[in-house]
DNA sequence: TCTGGGGTCCTAGGACCC
DNA sequence: TCTGGGGTCCTAGGACCC
């Protein structure tokens, strides 16, 4: 048997957020919110500030709602690929304390310090207060026996708190915690938990009749939600592939619901020209090339193709979601008097999977975009729908009334 | 109330092969 | 004849996460 495990979670505290204040110190104490472009029609909150979420502004909120609760917040438009560095910043930093780094996402890591000699305590706050003055990063930390209550752990202090999570503690701390907050319970779990009267995590963990569960969520899932509650996960951090890639995708949802093919072939170009320059750039061709759908009506699609040969070339992938659009998209359908027409298109999206590393080095591709930052080609695709909305008219459908239940679950960072 | 964008993992069913 | 069963690959979609 194991000897027992230290593992420490890091979570950033509202990074994107925070990485734009490092870059501009003036925005530091002020109510900054990251948000998509359009902000008065479909955009959401990404992530706001500790500043602006005094005023009750949320992840997920639409930006119009922040604006009603502090006309002076400052909005800025996300960019990946400053997050992206910062995010490497923060995992070379934790490389220096121990190999075993797994970065969970952009915004968190975790760290396998077993066999660390020293106090982990007073190095989760030597790690906190780097980070802080360093590369001026806020983030919570969750120490723990497994990956499972690390995480649980450095969700309790926010921002910039350390969490100490004991299995004897975990009738005080991780029990009373209502089912929802459990990783792993999302929108459709927890229903489903609760109509077998399980309402915290504890009552999860002291649950009799497994069996019951086991036929709601299946036997895989179920042991595990089960075994977390208890406060077991043997899962292992894990070192090797923290880039490792799998799929590449970009999607775009419009501000309007749109009925027009050449718009939709225009922003496919933005799009496939997108995937195509990121895969390029980290060296990577996929086997499978695919286009997402969402229409009016929500109905979402996906649909893919497989190649013998993995690419990763802006043209073929343009071609390849074209003729996937061709089949799932008919011009002058629509039905301007029916509200609830599932003809138009609201997102239209390309993605790449199973994708693999090459071993050569990449040769430069020519592109319609080359030369441009991704923010540069999200302005490009900015024009290119205005010049087109001014060609048309601003013939803007009305806004049918569609009843979808609000299930998304709040994000709390 | 009126719903983003980028990911990962898992499952189920169909096609195909032996 | 007119049909079994296992394995694998592929596609589509669901659930979850930040």
């Amino acid at each position: 048997m194991k000897t027992s495990r230290i593992i420490l979670h890091i979570d950033m505290n509202c990074f994107f957020a925070s990485c734009e204040i490092a870059e501009d110190p003036d925005l530091l104490k002020k109510p900054v919110i990251i948000a998509h472009d359009d902000p008065f029609q479909r955009g959401i909150v990404l992530t706001a500030s500790y500043e602006a979420r005094s005023f009750g502004i949320k992840t997920t909120m639409q930006v119009r709602e922040a604006f009603q609760l502090c006309k002076d917040i400052i909005v800025i438009e996300p960019d990946m690929e400053l997050y992206s560095s910062y995010s490497d910043k923060f995992y070379q930093y934790l490389l220096t304390i121990t190999k075993k780094v797994e970065m969970a996402s952009i915004d968190e890591a975790y760290m396998d310090l077993s066999d660390y000699q020293g106090d982990v305590v007073t190095l989760a706050h030597q790690i906190q207060e780097t980070l802080l003055k360093e590369h001026r990063l806020p983030c919570s930390i969750g120490i723990a026996p497994n990956k499972f209550l690390a995480k649980m752990a450095s969700d309790m202090q926010k921002p910039l708190g350390i969490t100490i999570l004991r299995k004897r503690e975990l009738n005080k701390y991780l029990w009373p915690l209502p089912i929802e907050e459990m990783q792993g319970v999302g929108k459709k779990t927890a229903p489903k938990l609760h109509s077998m009267g399980i309402k915290t995590i504890g009552d999860l963990a002291d649950l009799q009749n497994f069996n019951s569960l086991k036929q709601k969520l299946g036997h895989i899932y179920a042991t595990s939600l089960h075994q977390r509650a208890n406060g077991i996960d043997d899962s292992e951090v894990d070192s090797s592939g923290s880039d490792t890639v799998f799929s590449v995708s970009n999607s775009h949802t419009f501000d309007r619901n749109i009925y027009e093919e050449k718009i939709l072939k225009d922003t496919l170009k933005i799009l496939t020209n997108s995937v195509a320059n990121r895969l390029q750039k980290k060296n990577l061709k996929a086997y499978t090339i695919g286009l997402q759908l969402k229409y009016a009506n929500f109905r979402q699609i996906n649909r893919s193709q497989s190649l013998e040969n993995p690419t990763n070339d802006d043209y073929d992938i343009y071609k390849i979601t074209e003729a996937i659009l061709d089949e799932n998209f008919e011009e002058g359908l629509y039905d301007v008097d029916n509200q609830r027409d599932s003809t138009c298109i609201r997102l239209i999206g390309v993605f790449a999977n199973r994708v693999v590393e090459l071993k050569e080095q990449p040769i430069q591709q020519i592109t319609i975009f080359d030369n441009l930052s991704e923010l540069e080609k999200k302005a490009e695709l900015k024009k290119i729908l205005d010049g087109i909305k001014q060609k048309f008219g601003d013939t803007t459908i009305s806004q049918g009334y569609y009843e979808y239940p609000d299930n998304r679950k709040q994000n709390t960072d």
